[in-house]
Parts: structure tokens; C-alpha cells; sequence
DNA sequence: ATGCCTCAGCTCCTGAGA
């Protein structure tokens, strides 16, 4: 296994044949997906078997649904975060290779404050609980996804305008932190990047055009891995074509393990 | 301050996303 990838899809629906497309192009060994926003009936495991791809979906009716798809078996599947009851279908794990490979799609928060935001911060803690346990026992592990949060100023478009608002908050940086203390790190910041990279544009405003964005989604690889790590970006592309996810896809290549 | 856009759904408006 050397290319793993994350990509929040709004809609797997929609977003199917840019998926296939993507795919064709980058021929990665792991794909977590985001948002499928469909039941597991309606999963197109038929496309991704077509293409190689053994597939694993979590589904969910309107909202979240997360996938692994990947070039080798998915063993050990778990869906959601044992220890915390959640109905929510936001993270899908399992075996593939040497590795143990976490596709999350973390809760958005909506608002400081809000219900929401309770609910975001009892799950990330929810997810460090499990992952000291998890990591314990799988040293080599990716938790990879839509995090929902930045880890500081340099993944924020404006930070003064956006200032302890939704993914910027001292609380979500914290608890993201705590994750990193558990051995964890960002793949992405192994490397020098170009300044104001960003993995979210809002529709709204030609946010991309303008490139008024977030890097909200992240993969961190453990400490056993970490020395394995060759690069990691950010894959602008699909953020180019007609119906576009708000979301571009980030890659990280492995050594070959 | 709000909507700006996009998607799903008990669909012609609303809730949610981020």
C-alpha cells in the first residue's frame, strides 16, 4: 500500500462519475469518502468492483454516510466509534495491508455554543478515547477525513474575520491537539506547502476563484508511520470541473511498506 | 446582518452544510 486518499463527496449521488474519473487518474490503493448522503442499498458497489475496488459503506438517509474503498480486502470492519453510541454514520475502519486505515467524517458543530457544538466536542472526545485503545493495539495507523476543524491561522482564508467561529474555535483546536498528543501527525505539514492551501471553498461567493477557503480536511498517520510518509497534497483538480464537492480530495503516499 | 451556493426530501420551500 503506498497511496492513501480522503475526499468529502457531498453526495456520492451527484458525485459518482467524478469519483470514477478521479480514480482513473489516481489510482490510489485507499479512498475514504465523505458524505455519501445515501442508504447502503443504493451504495454503486457495482462501479467500484468494475474499476478494482473492493468497497465498505456505512450509509445514512439526506446526511453523512462514510465509504473505504480499496485495491486489497477490507478486514475487521467497524463502523462508528465503539464506546460511543452515535446515530449518526460518520466513520468506517478497518484492516487493509499492514495498516489499520479510519475513514471519519467529523460532526460540523454549526455554531459555538449550540447543541451542535456540544455534540462535536463529546464526539472527538468519544474518538481519542477509542483511538488510544486502537492504537494501542494497530500502531501503524491513518485517520483520515473531513475534520471540521483548522489547526491554526494558516488554514483559514481570513483569520481575523473568522476568529473563534465554526472549525476555528480554541475548543476544537484543543481537542484536536489532544488527538496529536495520542502519537498522531499531520501528513500534510510533514512537508513545506505553498502558503493559503485550503481543502473547502464555499460555493457561495466564488470562494474557490477567490481561493477563500479552509483546510479542513486532514490525514495524520501515527508515529509508526510517520517515517514512511513521501508526500502529501492537496488535489485542486475536481474542485475545477461542473457540479464540483465543495471539498477537494488530499493524497498521502507511503514508502513502499 | 443577511444571503451569497448546493443537496436531499413527505420537493416549488426548508434545514443543513461549513
Amino acid at each position: 500500500m503506498t497511496k492513501l486518499a480522503t475526499w468529502n463527496v457531498n453526495s456520492l449521488t451527484v458525485r459518482l462519475p467524478q469519483v470514477l474519473d478521479w480514480l482513473s487518474a489516481n489510482p490510489v490503493d485507499v479512498l475514504a469518502l465523505q458524505e455519501l448522503k445515501m442508504t447502503d442499498d443504493k451504495f454503486p458497489f457495482d462501479a467500484f468492483h468494475s474499476i478494482g475496488y473492493h468497497a465498505q459503506c456505512f450509509g445514512q438517509k439526506t446526511y453523512n454516510g462514510v465509504a473505504l474503498l480499496s485495491r486489497s480486502p477490507a478486514r475487521h470492519v467497524v463502523r462508528n466509534i465503539p464506546g460511543f453510541a452515535d446515530g449518526m454514520a460518520r466513520v468506517i475502519s478497518a484492516e487493509v495491508d499492514e495498516a489499520r486505515v479510519i475513514g471519519a467524517y467529523f460532526p460540523n458543530g454549526q455554531e459555538p455554543g449550540s447543541d451542535k457544538f456540544e455534540y462535536k466536542m463529546s464526539w472527538l472526545k468519544g474518538l481519542r478515547i477509542w483511538l488510544r485503545a486502537e492504537l494501542d493495539k494497530c500502531p501503524r495507523l491513518v485517520l483520515m477525513g473531513d475534520y471540521n476543524i483548522t489547526f491554526d491561522d494558516a488554514d483559514v482564508w481570513d483569520p481575523v474575520a473568522l476568529k473563534d467561529t465554526i472549525h476555528c474555535t480554541e475548543e476544537e483546536r484543543y481537542q484536536l491537539r489532544a488527538l496529536m498528543a495520542l502519537g498522531l501527525h499531520d501528513a500534510y505539514r510533514l512537508f513545506p506547502q505553498a502558503p493559503k492551501s485550503y481543502s473547502w471553498w464555499d460555493y457561495r461567493d466564488f470562494a474557490f476563484r477567490r481561493n477563500r477557503g479552509l483546510r479542513i480536511d486532514h490525514i495524520l498517520v501515527s508515529d509508526a508511520l510517520k517515517p514512511l510518509v513521501k508526500s502529501c497534497l492537496i488535489d485542486k483538480t475536481p474542485r475545477k470541473n461542473e457540479r464540483p464537492s465543495d471539498h477537494a480530495p488530499v493524497v498521502v503516499e507511503l514508502l513502499q511498506t
